[in-house]
DNA sequence: CCGCCAAGCTAACATGTGTCAATAGACGCG
DNA sequence: CGCGTCTATTGACACATGTTAGCTTGGCGG
């Protein structure tokens, strides 16, 4: 179960389909997203910071992200390590279905709200509907394509470089559910949270900041990357929008059928 | 395709079902597997240091590696990312299966047999075994678990305690699928392997080795661990099976139906 | 409006890691 | 058997990052 449930509050208005599965929206048709957001159960929304779900625990439900942001987290020795990061329309913990645990934490950045869906809906799914199945399979797969961009950004890049990667890849996945904006990236993170995401010390990731700004890449202030030239700062992180699965002669619905 | 089709040779002799899907072994029923088994279509040789499947290429197959190791790796700017070992019995390219073209290529690191299946039976699988797909997709969320513990390992440890790392996560999934050894990890790495798994310099992974001798930890030669201690190495890296869902109260046979 | 506290920033020094150069060992091939 | 090549190893030095300490800024509640 939802560890925070009873901290949260039911949403009193309907989802728009709008930001729904979002990252599925130009993969599937418009009655395949109306059927998933069919499946919402109903609506939590969750202060920012707290956690949504605990890892280790065993859950029988998943959460659509419908507006806000959060981290996928794995705590160690107290400290904790952010392994993704999920933007509105993102199926959060769908990775809990099959796998009944999850080996790592959600948390709210901000204050997020989340559509909720039963796994016994999500069977049913499995049974009936397989091509929605198989759109739920490939969102998830779309996690594990950017957990290995963050392990070769990890393996590769420097701590600025990899600020300006992170930056990048959130900038094109805003994109794709349509609510990028072209001078600044709005986002909730702290320098701290930063310094998670790269596995870097917080000083470290302040320097790194700096440098971005010294560069004239861009200049972040309160988490939020204000730019004038994002394909200086794509070049400068060596960022390569593929692995995202954004466009190109591969979308599902010309390949699904 | 596989690119390397034609350097392939066919199979003579018989799957055992032993290491075919192996991952899964504790997780399905021997009918199941025989099921998994039978969609295999051919098996193809391939010799050490080749490639499976390139980056970016269609394919319309995905393979199951029967013996042998291999990596899925990135390139960038003449450099290798490796972001993933895979050992006998990973369905090791079933990602291609929902992304139909991958991120990253498999290559083979000594000389593998893999099992080869083509996709248009895995649709079938989506259609008439929920069961089996729900099995294929949980495979493949797994992987997704392993590369968020690269993520924070890359992030939380220094060279020596990644390799530590790595060897203990290899050992931990060669004895679920039964084939580990206690005193020995056999492996075909070279140093610059497992400098490239750990995101550091063939130089200063030597380095690294050498402090894991000189700890009394464990004594790397040409790729293979020799140990008479993996508690004091799983402590030295800070490892923590749970997020290979090796055993415990939650495997399939008990969950999934 | 004040004051508090978290977040952001800076400096100085220690450790981790990259790079270059050079050498030694292991293996394949003629 | 000896040569050549890939792998492993070592030393010296430069750069990246961690750590500790202290200071500044800005948002927010009283």
């Amino acid at each position: 179960m939802l560890k925070t449930i009873e901290t949260a509050q039911e949403a009193a208005f309907p989802l728009t389909g709008d930001f729904l599965a979002g990252r599925l929206r130009k993969h599937l048709s418009s009655d395949d997203l109306q059927y998933i957001e069919g499946l919402i159960d109903g609506t939590l929304f969750l202060p920012a910071r707290e956690t949504l779900v605990e890892g280790g625990r065993r859950v029988d439900v998943s959460a659509i992200l419908v507006s806000g942001f959060a981290f996928r987290t794995i705590e160690r020795d107290d400290k904790r390590y952010i392994v993704g990061v999920h933007l509105p329309g993102d199926f959060v913990d769908l990775h809990a279905f099959a796998l009944k645990r999850l080996d790592h934490s959600i948390v709210a950045v901000d204050d997020v709200k989340v559509g909720v869906v039963q796994h016994s809906k999500l069977k049913q799914v499995m049974r009936d509907r397989p091509k929605i199945a198989r759109a739920m399979w490939f969102s998830t797969l779309l996690d594990a394509a950017i957990h290995r961009k963050w392990i070769q950004m990890l393996e590769g890049l420097d701590a600025p470089q990899r600020i300006a990667h992170i930056y990048c890849e959130l900038q094109t996945r805003l994109e794709l559910i349509g609510s990028a904006n072209q001078r600044v990236l709005r986002a909730p993170f702290t320098q701290k949270d930063i310094a998670e995401m790269c596995g870097v010390s917080a000083i470290h990731a302040n320097r790194a900041v700096s440098k971005l700004r010294e560069l004239n890449l861009g200049e972040i202030r309160r988490g939020s990357l204000y730019t004038s030239n994002w394909d200086a700062l794509r070049d400068y992180a060596g960022f390569d929008a593929s692995y995202l699965y954004g466009d190109g002669p591969l979308r599902m619905n010309e390949e699904w059928d």
